[in-house]
DNA sequence: CTCCATGCAGCAACCGGTTGCAAAAAGTAT
DNA sequence: ATACTTTTTGCAACCGGTTGCTGCATGGAG
């Protein structure tokens, strides 16, 4: 079937040795030799085979990405930008949906470590001491969630919050709310903690709510009967369905009630109204992921807490309270 | 470091090969001794490593699948579907972006191949030629792509087609335009011949374009000198561009020129206005695509093409032509 | 012309499992 | 008790590479 390193020896006329270091370890065989060897694979269309190489180095050159749900737009732009930052370093990604579910994250992680150099947990709902456990296990890298002592990237959502909430009240609202997310969520606990720490302003806590459009519609009504003027959601998707929610209820958004979103996400650009959010860099947080986690892959140490910065993009569906 | 299989056989007292059967074919170990063996490798924590037993097996239990964007809000959905599916069979999957370049494509499949059981191309951009000769190396099934005698899972855009032309003229407009996708897409060069074979409507071809927002923006001056009254846009990334760059231009839609994408992604629901379009059954293309592939992994022949339905959904950019 | 350092290639064990074959154990029929 | 099956287990080779060690040339120093 396919052709293996004692194919490329045989037909070369060396030991299959000499082909192994011809590709792994240049400089341990001669020139001459190398090019020779060298074309002949090419000519036999040899290539080396990842998975038996991995069985002595230990190196797989493979990396697992695990995220709570594929299909929410905040992730395809991170997993994109994770995928061509390894595939730069040679690389593969397998990419794993754990459906919110902490119970699959966790069976996930398990089947795919020995397979994988390396984890990257984006938004993980597992608790802190699963964590800590599986880290026995395989380097991971969080994305989204705070870990002491774990190499982590975080977007800073807590500096998000405060900055809509100082957008809201500045527009003269004075009732807040926060649609909270899944309670596994650092990004939702964040958010809270941000906002009570601002004394001065009285806002609700919401939820917790499924990340998702029918998870901001269902909350429409318990916004509705909070009073609040300006609400800031766990994400895009939650505060577009929100608005869809408060619109089947007759409220306007932004003329009755104000809405932020978290993510900015390209529903969010093109919707009815445009989304004010904070902007989340994602491509960014993918590409740094890798590369924290192929450094620590390396040297045997993964810390170091990489924190991005968030912007708040003022668009439509914020304005003046009235009153 | 990591529990082996030979770990687990010196703490039970049997032979490494009693331990391996005990997992992959426990009919030929007494249960007394399987029981054993199976708690004292769960008491040491054992797994066994899927590497390790695809070189001799040549079943790594994975499977590869590649798209041209995963940012494309057309993929994440099937991704998603995929990968479920995948997981349900106890297969991982490796997802790869090929940001639409058919060398990258190549490539990948290449140093995929050895990782892989299959490989699913989705939307690929490769030559009918170089996916003949790939497939000599790992069996494939394609999406959104016909290749004689190769396994496939198609979504009707003709008919969808079809039926958006029908829409168009249904409502008065007599000049339409097709604004095409990327030329080496199969999604595209159907809707054409689907449209071609209308000989009644007058319909003029322009592009290729990139399937993106960009894309349909740059799309717009030329659709304005067309003359067209009534467009069916490659998908609704570029139908959401294209509105966008027709508003810019002072052209309202649909009061001027109706707009049809293609996909039904969530930001044309939300968009404003919003997006008629023909609907993907992504998810499902997805699972099935999974399902065919490892049928064809164990049966060794890798045929049949499953042909999807599409919809046409009707909403709000399109509208009566004004003479 | 030795002696030794250096470069290059081969040998063989090993990574963690699987599997065909044979031996041992247990069961059955005579 | 013997001969013959049928289970159950062990042995050892193998999958496709990698790598520490050894051995052979070659070349420079003394």
């Amino acid at each position: 079937m396919a052709v293996t390193i004692r194919d490329v020896a045989r037909a070369s006329g060396v030991h299959v040795s000499t082909v192994s270091r011809a590709f792994s370890a240049p400089h341990l065989v001669n020139p001459e030799t190398r090019v020779r060897v060298l074309a002949v694979a090419d000519d036999l269309g040899y290539r080396p085979n990842r998975a038996a190489r991995a069985l002595t180095t230990g190196r797989t050159h493979n990396l697992g990405l695990i995220v709570a749900d594929i299909a929410n737009p905040f992730f395809p732009p991170l997993i994109k930008a994770a995928q061509a930052q390894a595939r730069l370093r040679d690389y593969h990604v397998f990419v794993a949906d754990t459906d919110e579910d902490p119970k699959v994250e966790e069976e996930l992680i398990q089947t795919l470590t020995k397979q994988v150099d390396g984890v990257l947990l984006c938004s993980p709902r597992l608790t802190n001491r699963t964590i800590e456990r599986l880290r026995q296990e395989v380097p991971f890298v969080l994305v989204n969630r705070r870990v002491k002592g774990m190499a982590t990237v975080l977007m800073d959502v807590g500096r998000g919050a405060r900055l809509a909430v100082e957008h809201l009240t500045g527009l003269g609202h004075r009732r807040l709310a926060l649609v909270t997310g899944p309670s596994g969520s650092w990004t939702s606990k964040e958010m809270q903690e941000a906002a009570a720490a601002m004394s001065e302003v009285d806002v609700a806590f919401l939820g917790p709510n499924p990340p998702t459009e029918q998870g901001g519609r269902a909350a429409a009504a318990e916004v509705i009967a909070s009073g609040a003027t300006g609400v800031l959601a766990y994400n895009d998707l939650v505060a577009i369905g929100l608005i869809e929610g408060l619109a089947e209820r007759g409220v306007d958004v932004p003329g009755d009630i104000s809405v932020i979103g978290v993510d900015d996400i390209v529903a969010g650009r093109l919707g009815r109204p445009k989304l004010t959010t904070i902007a989340m860099p994602t491509a960014t947080a993918g590409r740094i992921a890798v590369d924290m986690l192929l450094q620590s892959v390396d040297s045997e140490v993964a810390t170091g807490v990489t924190m991005l910065e968030t912007a708040l993009i003022v668009r439509e569906s914020t304005g003046e309270a009235h009153s």
